[in-house]
DNA sequence: GTGGTCTAGACCACA
DNA sequence: GTGGTCTAGACCACG
């Protein structure tokens, strides 16, 4: 489970934590009965107090996407199949379109836009094999 | 001037219309010396508290973007140029690398999110031809 | 840290505020990393309402005079000036006429006023003197 | 009666009216019983609605400095002897501190600080020659 | 406990 | 009508 969080966007730590694993499960890259990473160790990774990784899972837990199971640790609930594919690329059609927006405010016409991503997957790419490697 | 708000993001009300304000000056689209809608118009149309609107437009003059005054109404500020199209393109990084990353959650694969964002932008062609036609 | 409000004046509570805490900053009389009280205790002291207090606080984040750290406290930041310096000096030509204005109207000549300028400089650096030997 | 605002300071324009007046009573510049310009003359100059002078006006009759004469004019009441030379110089401390210290803040040296205040004092002086002049 | 945001509604200065 | 300030009290994120 690889999460990425943007400490600058606002948008609160716990919530960026809840919404990634709920896609994960949702793309069924985290399984039925998978145990998640333990509060103090999420924590320690993403360099974030322990508390906003407990309430992180407390939401998860209260959305009925894991279970936290006191002493074991928080497990991913059988949700029965993954979601299909088409249904997860529904899921981004909002965020899409959210930065077409923003993108026809700042004037950047489309070619640049798709170049922009291009360059940002390469970097983004580049860093997860940073990461494998040692 | 068009602001779209999300209420479920996390990210203060206030900043989203003082980020979407700068980025239409950025980009032009709000001309020097052209008004804001008052204080209490953008308040009603946002369906918010006229002092989260108060904030941001403070906040706007505070960033010289705009001048407040009194008894009058809210003013963009000749800054002369609008920003130039690199410093432009720096401000869309950060969601860019947010689509990425909920992108890969989902197990969407570049090329298919490149697909999609395709699909979208000519849908939103097709919804700007049809605002302007009529 | 004494903060003295005047609520006839007209000038804004919030502005005494930071007015207030930049010149204890500059007198040398609050340290960098210093914790200022905390909004909840200063904004019993001067019997006003808490949110006047954080706009205060939040006007000197800003201003890049204190640090606000949520669930820690409001610090003074130990700053390198962003602004060059004839911005800076710019800042200084409204209060800069203000004074002379008001000298006019109580008929000082400019030779008195600068003299009077002159020794209360000298005062406030026997103040600082003071403030940072023991 | 020369009357200078400053429309960005925050403090009302209606009170900034009244300090100057004050200021120039003390100062035994305006004599008893001499005569302040119309409302509406004064609003004029001061580009300024004429609602903004009159509640100047009211707020120093309130204070006893003037009286209303309804129909006829706004006169200076009798005070006595206007304040010795070191009496209104002791009034300007306060502001001179005010500036000191936000000088300070603003990392200006003293020596550029009494260099601006000489600049904008002769500009000053330029401004009332023209308005002498003609 | 800390600071931050938002709402509801009040009053003020100004045009 | 405009923007600006303040209060009272709520909830949130974080430590």
């Amino acid at each position: 489970m690889r999460v990425q969080l943007n400490f600058k966007s606002g948008v609160p730590v716990y919530l960026q934590i809840v919404e990634q694993v709920k896609a994960a499960v949702a793309a069924g890259s985290l399984r039925p009965d998978e145990a998640l990473p333990s509060v103090r160790v999420l924590a320690e990774e993403l360099r974030v107090n322990r508390n906003t990784v407990a309430r992180a899972y407390g939401e998860l837990a209260v959305q009925g996407v894991v279970s936290n199971e006191a002493g074991r640790g928080c497990f991913i609930r059988d949700h029965g199949q993954p979601l299909r594919k088409d249904a997860r690329r529904a899921m981004l059609t909002q965020p899409v379109d959210a930065l077409l927006v923003q993108a026809h405010h700042l004037r950047i016409p489309p070619d640049e836009l798709l170049a922009l991503i291009q360059e940002r997957l390469r970097l983004l790419e580049q860093q997860k094999e940073k990461d494998t490697e040692p």
